[in-house]
DNA sequence: GGGCTCGGTTGCAAACCGTTACAGAGTGTT
DNA sequence: AACACTCTGTAACGGTTTGCAACCGAGCCC
């Protein structure tokens, strides 16, 4: 099951409906993936069919804005985002990391505006598909539509998993989701699995997840107390993969039901 | 601008953060809504253009289950369901409460399938809306295309508002946010926004808030002993509805940026 | 180099919330 | 009516997470 956890996978009778345009191929079903994020949409598929235009970005530039006209999604070719919602009441939350390979923009589809920030975390650079393009495309090829809605139902899952894990499950339990998530993503990029950098700070990894970055910190440091990986201010090594998964759904708080 | 998380100004343009904007109709911006959770979308531009079949159903039944083949939306007419998710390893979340008016299954308009399972919390009716009769009105009516895309987009706005319940707020305003969203609810269906019943549990409540039940009884119960609100078993009362909304992000859990 | 900011780590104490336990109220069943 | 069952209210206890403060290292500017 891609996503973790929560059940969002598609039954085995239903996997092959629609081969051509379903999940893009990192999203299949991975391994022992008791307690994953799911993966974000990816940008393969729109842009085999669209070359739009480029644009480069600085550490810290807005990709867009919460609130700005939707034009266009976004496919991150270089570098790496954060997406923010900033309340009324000046609380800040990130709601997401993207690398490279990954759509951002998705749900302005249904709402004509940004309903978010997207901001740079490091010097990138996306491919630009502008709404006209994706429009005249979509009167062509119906698929296409299929995969969009597909999108917007992507992430819907993806923040599902997200409220399953701020809902119910302690700090260690949240790294290691965390972990995994992005350690999966690197490897469904070619990258590997084991070895990654961070690309942002633990505050913001605390916000995502819920926490605070002290605590964020702290059971980074306890992870690599108990030899499962090494940690140097963002450069992380998994050593034990498998013993990450176990943290996930290990301790009091999960309702065991004996078993099954 | 590596200083992510101080937006040094918003521009007036993009005051009205997320929770109050982008919304359906009904989910208008209401007053001093400063952290309220969006509304659910509305059965009704789909019910004025599609008389489906009726369905009965008794408290404790299925709507639909995970994984079910999609194929229809629902339009609750009478009664009130919950939607649930669990996970693979055992952990049950509940993912919204959904009352007469509102649409139920929308997330399964993009993949294909029933996303989680949807509850009877008490005998209810629903109209169906078939899948097939959707596609056909599509054909003909672009406009409601439009509206199925913002169904779906709603529905990512509801869950990234619990999102930044979850991640970024205290037990109080958790409570507080659950019951201002229901009142609000309950008025824009024409009801008494300041008197109505709960049809969850205590336990159901806990669930979508990330709390145990024993919190949420303890937190009702200090707000009645404060004279907020009056709470009989699921009976509510909400006598000062502006010191409700008071109690969120007065707390310390707020980065209270001084002031703008 | 010295001072500065920013991000990260760690220890200690306190707050918050979950856990456990028990009792009471409400409802349906026999 | 008596019973069983579920839901709720209350209280005491303990664990997890947080707040605070101190400290360190890296990068940057003067």
């Amino acid at each position: 099951m891609s996503d973790f956890g929560i059940q969002t996978q598609v039954p085995a009778a239903q996997q092959n409906r629609f081969p051509s345009v379903g999940m893009p191929v990192e999203a299949q079903p991975y391994p022992s993936s008791r307690c994953a994020l799911p993966l974000p949409p990816s940008v393969d598929l729109l842009m085999s069919r669209v070359g739009g235009q480029r644009r480069r970005l600085r550490r810290g530039d807005y990709l867009y804005r919460y609130g700005a006209q939707f034009h266009a999604l976004f496919g991150v070719h270089a570098g790496s985002f954060k997406t923010v919602l900033l309340t009324e009441d000046g609380r800040e939350q990130v709601t997401g990391f993207h690398m490279a390979g990954e759509v951002l923009g998705v749900d302005g589809l249904g709402s004509d505006v940004y309903s978010g920030d997207a901001i740079a975390l490091e010097d990138g650079e996306v491919i630009e598909i502008p709404r006209d393009t994706l429009d005249s495309l979509v009167r062509h090829e119906p698929l296409l539509q299929r995969e969009l809605f597909r999108m917007l139902s992507g992430e819907i899952h993806r923040e599902r998993a997200l409220m399953v894990l701020l809902g119910s499950m302690r700090a260690e339990e949240r790294i290691a989701v965390f972990l995994l998530n992005l350690s999966q993503r690197m490897a469904s990029r070619g990258y590997s699995a084991s070895r990654f950098i961070l690309r942002m700070t633990r505050e913001e990894i605390g916000s995502l997840l819920g926490l605070k970055l002290e605590t964020v910190s702290r059971i980074l440091s306890r992870f690599q107390a108990e030899k499962m990986i090494r940690v140097h201010n963002r450069e992380i090594d998994i050593y034990e993969i498998d013993r990450l998964r176990g943290v996930i759904g290990r301790s009091d708080s999960r309702r065991d039901e004996a078993a099954a």
